[in-house]
DNA sequence: CAATGTGAACAGTTTCACAGCT
DNA sequence: AGCTGTGAAACTGTTCACATTG
């Protein structure tokens, strides 16, 4: 018997991360008057093997031509189709300190298929100013104008606000938090967490300068981890 | 024959970026009075197996105690150790935008062990300002007072001149950069780079929204990559 | 007896090598 | 001839289970 539904086999979250690469230099290789792009290409500008590249793109289907290479047309689609475009993401930024404030103005970072719908600050002097053309606001307001769930839930706050934020966002139908604080959140385990932890980055590159081990270099490098626990610290 | 230095086997790298949160969490117990510390407690808090946990600590060496757990202090001592805590490293962001002048705002990013020594900037209005107490310079006027070398470099400026920065880097000494620009680095092999890329980060989590499928969540998620290649894309 | 440390089994990715298109 | 797509091998990291120790 088979699944009703359509299944693709899930793509290995290494994968995931690297698609967006390739994406992005499909979309210059175009800009620059290129129709395709071999293996070889991608994986020389994208820092990785022909061979892995080549094992990434046929995970979401064939775009290549033998002998020719990939179709950048094809590929950005694809990639595009395949990372969830098209959709657009209700998102929400909780903190509005320097980190948040950098993020909502950094190009880049909040695209098109991102619309973000609230800016959360638990300041008295933030709530109610406005930042980008959006007034801040307290959780019970958002809640109160929200008609719609937010999709996405950014963190950047301090570590002891984190948990609380990341309940408050859950409870708006958050099913994805982007967490920038150095805190690790327990939520169940149908909400995807990624982590961002700064200090840690730094903390690595430090370790290797010191072991003069190079590594072998992976893939994004959030700290991104699982449901915790329930273990609560002594006051 | 035997290596002449002692060197310890490398430790995995998913494992150094779990050591600062173990570390952080001694920190936080013991500040609340305990003093020891199970893999158990350590692996609901941080989010992952206690198996794990004892792997982990287990590369740095045996800092517990059977029947009881680990000591907290010599856990967070033992780590630092490890993480190169005590050397001082000198840092030099390159990019004053917005997300420059968030991390060096950001408590927590620049802690002790990280000086920063430059702030980099290409705009004419800024170079000459100061920001945080430190005058913005160029990569000319930098280089001119830099007497010894730069450790990390930051990245906080657009792709299109993250390449050019990063050469500048190394020629001032940098074995190690942070990158948070959307473009992958060519770098020499000894160059350690790790990549932070907040739209990737953004585009995953949609990705696994979509999709439905959970995934199971791994390590830092920063896009660090290697070496890239030598490919040039036709102007 | 509780909790670490670790060899061995397992799982997930990457690399290899080559068959198969164009 | 050139380049993709993919099984199979190699490798790295995680999980398991248990002997070991305080």
């Amino acid at each position: 018997m088979m699944d009703r539904i359509t299944r693709r086999k899930p793509i290995p979250e290494p994968t995931i991360a690297r698609l967006p690469i390739y994406q992005r230099i499909a979309t210059e290789l175009l800009r620059n008057g290129h129709t395709t792009v071999s293996s070889d290409q991608l994986g020389h500008l994208a820092g990785v093997t022909a061979a892995k590249v080549r094992k990434d793109l046929s995970t979401i289907g064939s775009l290549g031509t033998r002998g020719s290479g990939y179709d950048a047309d094809a590929l950005v689609a694809g990639i595009a189709a395949t990372m969830g475009a098209g959709e657009t993401w209700r998102v929400v930024i909780v903190g509005v300190g320097n980190l948040g404030r950098a993020l909502i103005n950094t190009r880049g970072f909040l695209s098109h298929s991102y619309d973000l719908v609230g800016l959360v600050d638990s300041s008295p002097d933030l709530v109610g100013t406005e930042v980008a053309g959006m007034s801040v606001a307290t959780f019970e307001q958002l809640a109160d104008r929200m008609e719609e769930p937010v999709d996405i839930g950014v963190l950047t706050l301090p570590a002891h606000a984190a948990q609380g934020a990341a309940d408050q966002l859950i409870g708006l139908g958050a099913h994805s938090i982007l967490n920038f604080a150095p805190a690790v959140l327990a939520c169940p385990p149908q909400i995807r967490v990624r982590y961002v932890d700064l200090s840690i980055e730094l903390q690595v590159l430090s370790h290797y300068a010191r072991s003069a081990d190079t590594g072998r270099g992976g893939l994004l490098s959030s700290v991104g981890i699982q449901p915790p626990g329930v273990f609560d610290p002594p006051d």
